[in-house]
DNA sequence: CCGTAGCGTCTACATTGTAGTCAGACTAGA
DNA sequence: TCTAGTCTGACTACAATGTAGACGCTACGG
């Protein structure tokens, strides 16, 4: 599948957030996540936009936590990435690494 | 100042690209470094709207070329990235490089 | 001069990012 | 049980970012 569309920064963040949770993550596990990562807030309206956008075009797919598993009955969404999700996740950071080849000097050594 | 607004996708690969052509670039050399590094087409529009605006946020800075410099007499426009356009770039790959750690395995790296 | 080509600008519109608000389910206390 | 409080998820509206195409100007060739 041609991902013709870049993702966007924080359906890029959203992804990885995922994956960061194994198999599978809790979408309010998901936010910490993110919080946690970039280090700022996200509203609940970001958040579940996006998944939403991100799960319509495939990218992510999600099921229905089930009432033992969880203290809430049937409202608890289990978030994966689909394959093509993380092709897209690929692709994205694809570009972004090319660009950034020989900056580590300029951007200050961002990782080690 | 507190960039609490992030980069997006494009605009971030539009700083990348300046920055690898050294202190400056010209504006086609830039559009052609994205399109070469990213593996699409840029539109014009695409690009100078995206550069006018992060001029506007005070990302990146331009001059003229003097007419003696180049071919043209007085319509290239020679790009540089501000120390902000750097911090910014710093920011929004540390967010993404955070959420992404331990993640190679899935991610397949940039398998060459 | 006219036609062609390259560079930069502008406007309009699609997609993505963000905030705020509403509703349903569980918990606690009376 | 009823009422209040909290948590999760959905919806709507709006701002910011991404994209395309048209337009104008300058240089070049006929």
């Amino acid at each position: 599948m041609s991902p013709k569309a870049f993702l966007g920064e924080f359906e890029q963040m959203v992804l990885l957030a995922i994956l960061q949770h194994g198999e599978t993550a809790f979408a309010l596990e998901v936010r910490r996540e993110i919080e946690r990562s970039a280090d700022r807030s996200v509203s609940r309206g970001a958040f579940y936009t996006t998944l939403d956008r991100l799960e319509k075009k495939g990218l992510v797919e999600w099921t229905e936590a089930e009432a033992g598993e969880h203290r809430r009955a049937g409202s608890l969404r289990c978030f994966s990435v689909t394959r093509e999700g993380i092709a897209a996740l690929r692709e994205s950071r694809r570009a972004v690494e090319t660009l950034s080849r020989g900056l580590d000097d300029v951007l200050g050594g961002v990782r080690g």
